[in-house]
DNA sequence: ATATGTTTGTGAAATAGTTTACAAGGTTGG
DNA sequence: CCAACCTTGTAAACTATTTCACAAACATAT
């Protein structure tokens, strides 16, 4: 059929692509062996014809008229997406959400390595954090010379990302993982990725239909906006100290 | 110039819409009250006329030849996503991200009040988290009778989530933010938005390139940035009860 | 009050992404 | 080997989103 398709993958398609690791890792826990376009439809909602799309960026996985190994499809999937080699990851925040993450075994599961972890709190620096040191965050540089991890996660509060992603790029960091609700200024080769649960809950807010559901399930949707209440908004004020659970946003593409 | 229009809103656009609120929040602290689109572009790197059209969608906000009141504009951001005023929302799965959530401060502060945390572990029921006592996710109905919170936030591992979910339905949720790596069948009334940073960070995984970078001293200063959004999941093994630590997907809403 | 400059809101054009539709490869059973 | 049947990979059609480009609104200065 066709040849590597060299083009520039879109980023919903890299996305997917994430998705249908994890199912085919279910799959094959469940001993299914081969899997049609079909099949990945029925199971997973997304669209046959898009999923063969997006592995037709690739090159050619499948089979015609028998479909796509899983075991095969699965480890060539984690290589395009590099998860089949441990990643060095360094940690910036050991707040709520820096600690939860530093605690979540699914990041060496995936082959994330969390290598270091960083504050500016000097009540935690020094102090363990599980199975790591908190590091002053002044000293990224200086330890990462060694440690050459690429990828950051950003777990500060908003009024210190910009400066902490300043930090992560001079010491090397060329993607980032934010979680603070701005966007970022990098330079162009470091890529940033936002994570934003305040943004999608702002999302899920705004589809909210103004009367109750009744519980239990009905069908429809629709009543839009009955326009009186008053006019708060969202507050701000920032948590003190580096390190804090937050939320974030999203970025443009660019070029 | 135009009126309402009252089209269907992309998703992007509501995604951009939480960003401007939290640009303006800022803006106001700064003691800026009013604001050109241009200069929104040229602080946040979102294309000016991207700007005008997606507050375009909800009617009109700016003055030409002045640009746009900030304190105005950010209440009728806050309005149209309904952070202008109290969301209740319940949370299952009392595990480390589940805490660092209940922990969190900006979802008071930004009007995500969190009335109930369940899970279903015996371990944890009873006990308390943070101000909230931990109820048994079997009795969520019953409770959500009263309190009638209709956003839900499901951070239980992975092999539990689907089944949560559909508790949360039954017990009137009408809005999820699912951080299990999976693409949860809920009925067509019910929205669900997906976080997932193990997602976002195969997405940046796949952008390193085979070289290390030099640690530069570089200072280029172009903008930067990425798209957000949609589905996907990665690899997993389960962690042993509800609530863990996770990451996950986005699901394309509907309507 | 007219000229000059600024900035909005929005059709229309351009890009990006998804889905349809089908030729071609591959399988199965007689 | 042939016929009937699947299923892939992809070109083309379609849909969605972003960006351009400009008339209309408003401001300011003279």
């Amino acid at each position: 059929m066709a040849h590597i398709n060299s083009a520039k993958v879109p980023i919903p398609t890299l996305e997917r692509l994430a998705t249908y690791l994890r199912f085919l890792i279910d799959l094959e826990q469940s001993n299914v062996d081969t899997i049609s376009s079909a099949e990945v439809e029925k199971q997973t909602g997304i669209n046959a014809a898009q999923f063969r799309k997006d592995l037709s960026y690739f090159g050619e996985f499948g089979k015609p008229g028998v479909g796509y190994n899983v075991s095969d499809l699965q480890n060539r999937i984690a290589r395009i997406l590099k998860v089949d080699v441990d990643q060095k990851v360094v940690l910036v925040g050991a707040g709520n959400l820096g600690s939860a993450l530093v605690g979540y075994p699914g990041l060496k599961e995936h082959r994330f390595n969390l290598v270091a972890v960083f504050d500016n709190n000097y009540g935690k620096i020094g102090k363990p954090l599980w199975n790591l040191e908190i590091n002053d965050v002044a000293a990224i540089k200086d330890i990462n010379q060694k440690l050459r991890a690429r990828i950051g996660i950003l777990a500060v509060p908003t009024n210190a990302a910009q400066r902490v992603a300043d930090l992560m790029v001079e010491a090397g960091i060329d993607a980032i993982l934010n979680f603070a609700p701005l966007l970022l200024r990098v330079p162009s080769h470091v890529f940033v990725r936002n994570v934003s649960f305040l943004q999608e809950l702002a999302v899920l807010s705004y589809h909210l239909t103004g009367e109750t559901t009744p519980i239990e399930n009905g069908t429809s949707v629709s009543v839009k906006n009955n326009g009186n209440s008053d006019m708060s908004l969202l507050q701000n004020r920032e948590p003190s100290p580096l390190s804090e659970l937050h939320s974030s946003i999203s970025q443009n593409l660019n070029g």
